[in-house]
DNA sequence: GTGGTCTAGACCACT
DNA sequence: GTGGTCTAGACCACG
């Protein structure tokens, strides 16, 4: 379920949220879905269940899912929404992004086209 | 010449290659220009030398820059070519961004439309 | 008769002990009143016996019910007065979070007819 | 500087949180104050670094303080009005208690006397 | 020296 | 069994 690199140089908690958020938006883990327990992960990526823990706790912090001591984890009702309200975030990195490309001499349209294309295959 | 944020999440030594490559591109650090020494630099933006050398070192490791013992070092014939190679080498990363936003429930037309208008803005 | 959060930070069995407290200063439920028994209660709220367990041994270790085996739980004859007496213990605490809010900033009348208004709301 | 009880139900690394606030609040730690390295104040409380670690990151996460990876962490220009901003939400908790006071017997009067001289207190 | 991440292993409270 | 906290000790990147 979840793919973790240890080598990268992004901490392997930071994958984990990562994941774990595009999972929710793409609605694999909608509202109310148990995550997998702490220990029960850990092994399964064997990675240390404080690390899991870590992630789990961030997320908890964001409110995109909830803990219940001695129960489990849950994918928070507003999840999707306050993910989606992140995203938007996003915008202005995508035209930082644009504009470094285009300064190094990447044609405008060039750019449109690839992410048209990128997005057309997505819909396949 | 250079702004540095030492508040920033990014290390103080990315910036500075960051900022550099960004004036070889616009061509305000022509081909054969002598960069400022690490001393002068150290000070004028009060910094630890150690952290500008460090940024030379890896701007040398890829061809960037070149250093001549005992002179300075000047930025490489082949500097221009080797970033707008590695730009267009960022074209993923713009195309996953997006699909990121779009499966975020952002609109496409959306996202075209503002990476254009970013780019008009440039522009000017 | 009780309203159990599962989400909640507080712990279940304290949310029984805070309404059970409740409910006798509130004189709903009077000295010798049967509570419900363990099993019952805990099919109606769907909580683990041992839950509810841990929240009747805790009153019983307080005074404030007593057990008679094979038989039931009994709000006992003491619980309003001590009760009572543990809720003017609590007056310091209302002082300290008072003396953190105008540390704070908030205006002291403020926080007083705050008070106010929420006690008279109460009286309605 | 700071107090810590390791007996106390509260978890350290909140007691931790709790007290560089109210220090904040109080003025004592102005923003840009440079805090106490999380090395240093783990030998100072006997606590282990990574408690330190844990409460310095969520103060981070919550914009009171911010750190700078090779430098330290320092109070944030925004402390203040983040804290008192928050502190205002803690009415409502404060009318819950006074409620719970006055069902329990206690005196409107008494409570509303009770403030005014913890508070009196405070400005001496 | 600094903050940040990770592992290993332990203990606790709650259900 | 669950999540949560804590310790001990290690390693890394940064300045």
């Amino acid at each position: 379920m979840f793919r973790i690199d240890p080598l990268s140089r992004q901490p392997v908690y930071e994958q984990l949220i990562d994941q774990m958020e595009k999972l929710v938006i793409a609605g694999i883990l909608p509202p109310g879905t148990q995550l997998p327990s702490v220990r029960g992960l850990s092994v399964e990526l064997s990675i240390n269940p404080n690390t899991i823990q870590k992630a789990y706790s961030e997320l908890d912090g964001k409110g995109i899912i909830y803990s219940v001591s001695g129960v489990g984890c849950f994918i928070s009702p507003d999840a999707p929404a306050l993910l989606k309200e992140h995203a938007r975030g996003k915008l202005p990195q995508l035209g930082a992004l644009a504009t470094e490309l285009v300064s190094a001499g990447v044609d405008e349209e060039e750019i449109l086209a690839y992410i048209r294309d990128t997005l057309k295959e997505r819909r396949k």
